[in-house]
DNA sequence: ATCTATTCATAACT
DNA sequence: TAGTTATGAATAGAT
């Protein structure tokens, strides 16, 4: 898609192959958030660039649909015969971008952002993620907010914004079960 | 993209969301395909659909991914400063998709789909994925492959297809560090 | 599931 | 490195 048609095999070029993964990086978020606010989904994106930096995308969080996936790992000899559920469960509840980037490494130079929203299905999600930690959570991201410069991705396209964070600081909240405000990240150059 | 704009909130009915969800999960799949294939990035994806079946994408593997950024949540507090990396590092190294469904819940109706290909940057993955554990796990995708219809997805497009499990066998290989090949998975009814 | 009109994503350029 | 535009790609609605 664009002036000329590309074959998508390895880009050696390094300066394309990191404009070219940022854009698509970007869009592919985007197309993931479509598919969240149209039916609801909930999905978790781990991607490492080529340099090797972290970028998170999860609805309603990365940690919870991992979190529910390997619960569903863990209990999966009992469930061959699901209700069909299709719009009958409360779907998924709160939206969230993440991206914890440590590209280009050890130069802080950019920025994190920030914001969320609640949707017509907003409703608590799982079990083990209540309203509590969610507005904890909430709030932890506001405060971050305040603290750094930001900037939005996609604010004008829909209601969604994407987020990059420093990874100096670590995300820790993978370990955890319950508390997602238990993330931490740094920011970092996303350049 | 279609015959009109539509705006990018809850599709309420069913069988509408049922096809978009499929339509757009397989888009977001392929262009996380693309996006590894041009850049060599690794990616997973985890996604509950409206009806709480999960679909897993990975480059080289779900599970690879999940590992490493598991991993590095671990050891995050001492890196914050990466080597520049970009193409400096041995790049990924195999690939596939993965997909484990329950949708429809316990109607068993439909295959599953295999196939992997190699790729120019064919290498051994990280530390704890050597090419010992991929030949096991793509003998079995293989043998799985000669035990039931199989349908491709995307086959003429590029090198990637898509599989389709049933999630009644369950998932275990989540659990595992090393080993790939425990992945076990049951077909089902995608449409 | 397949087929097109149409919108969307993006490669090349700036 | 962010913004612009021509073009290829994804997909909404219909079949």
């Amino acid at each position: 898609m664009g002036r000329n048609k590309i074959n998508i095999k390895k880009i050696n070029n390094k300066n394309y192959l990191k404009a070219t993964f940022s854009k698509r990086r970007k869009g592919l978020f985007r197309k993931a958030t479509d598919l969240c606010c149209l039916s609801g989904a909930q999905i978790a994106i781990i991607t490492f660039s080529p340099g090797n930096k972290p970028f998170l995308f999860g609805n309603p969080s990365a940690k919870a649909v991992l979190d529910r996936f390997l619960g569903e790992q863990d209990s999966c000899t009992s469930n061959d015969h699901d209700e069909e559920g299709l719009g009958s469960t409360p779907e998924d509840s709160d939206h969230e971008h993440l991206e914890a980037s440590q590209e280009g490494s050890n130069e802080i130079e950019d920025v994190m952002d920030e914001d969320r929203v609640n949707f017509w299905w907003d409703e608590p999600i799982d079990d083990e993620l209540g309203i509590y930690e969610l507005q904890k959570y909430k709030g932890l991201l506001e405060a971050l907010k305040e603290n750094v410069a930001s900037k939005l991705d996609d604010m004008n396209r829909r209601e969604f914004y994407t987020k990059d964070f420093l990874s100096m600081f670590c995300i820790s909240w993978i370990g955890s079960t319950t508390c997602q405000e238990d993330l931490c990240h740094t920011f970092l150059a996303s350049s």
